[in-house]
DNA sequence: CTCCAGGTTATAC
DNA sequence: GTATAACATGGA
């Protein structure tokens, strides 16, 4: 892994605040990061708090709590562009408000609970679940194995494989790589978006999950 | 126009 | 048990 070792010095793991980590995946299926990144700044500025912001940029905008996502109502979640995700976020907001989601409960649970209650959510499967636990909880076992993730290994690691089932790679990615699987996790992903000309070589290494909470141009 | 995007769910073999 | 379609929306 040399090659996407040297093209990302530096890089880090986030710890997202939990809930914008959750809401923030729940809008990341089958969407391109940078409307990803466009849907939560909509979010935000719809709905979130206003935060001091430098006279240079636009006004900014916390991510907004789930009491205010639970009483915006689908239709308006729905003008922020979030499409068929919309009752998702809908219903992690009113879990958290209503307590059947306990974020910080989740934050002492053993990896394997606290993978069990995120899912417990409409719209979170494995792989959202695995990114609040890497990206917010700091659980640097979880291995999110999204399209890239399971390009790269499939490539690295199974290249005469013809069909490879998402059970199999989980459990590959676990024996394999271990209680530090998040990183490797990282640097699969960076090197093969690299790769295919998805992201510019720059060696900043800021791998960023969806783009915070900011709201500025 | 067709295909794909940091997936998940419902439904059918 | 496994396979496939549907889900909104926008960009390539």
């Amino acid at each position: 892994m040399r090659a996407a070792v040297d093209a990302c010095r530096g890089l880090r793991l986030l710890r997202q605040e939990p809930w914008e980590c959750l809401a923030s995946f729940i809008c990341s299926s089958t969407k391109q990061i940078v409307q990803i990144r466009q849907i939560v700044r909509e979010l935000a500025g719809a709905f979130g708090e206003p935060v001091a912001a430098p006279a240079d940029r636009g006004p900014l905008h916390a991510f907004p709590g789930p009491a205010a996502l639970a009483s915006a109502g689908e239709a308006a979640l729905r003008a922020c562009r979030l499409g068929f995700r919309a009752p998702y976020l809908l219903d992690a907001a009113e879990r958290v408000v209503d307590g059947r989601l306990d974020l910080e409960a989740v934050g002492r649970m053993p990896t394997v609970e606290a993978r069990e209650a995120l899912m417990s959510v409409d719209g979170v499967g494995p792989k959202v679940a695995d990114c609040v636990l890497l990206f917010a909880y700091g659980r640097q076992d979880a291995f999110p194995i999204d399209v890239w993730v399971r390009r790269a290994l499939a490539e690295l690691y199974f290249p005469k494989a013809r069909r490879l089932r998402p059970e199999r790679l989980a459990r590959f990615s676990t024996v394999h790589f271990g209680p530090y699987g998040g990183y490797a996790q990282q640097y699969l992903f960076h090197h093969i978006r690299l790769r295919a000309g998805r992201v510019g070589p720059t060696p900043t290494a800021r791998v960023t999950p969806t783009g915070g909470s900011e709201d500025g141009r």
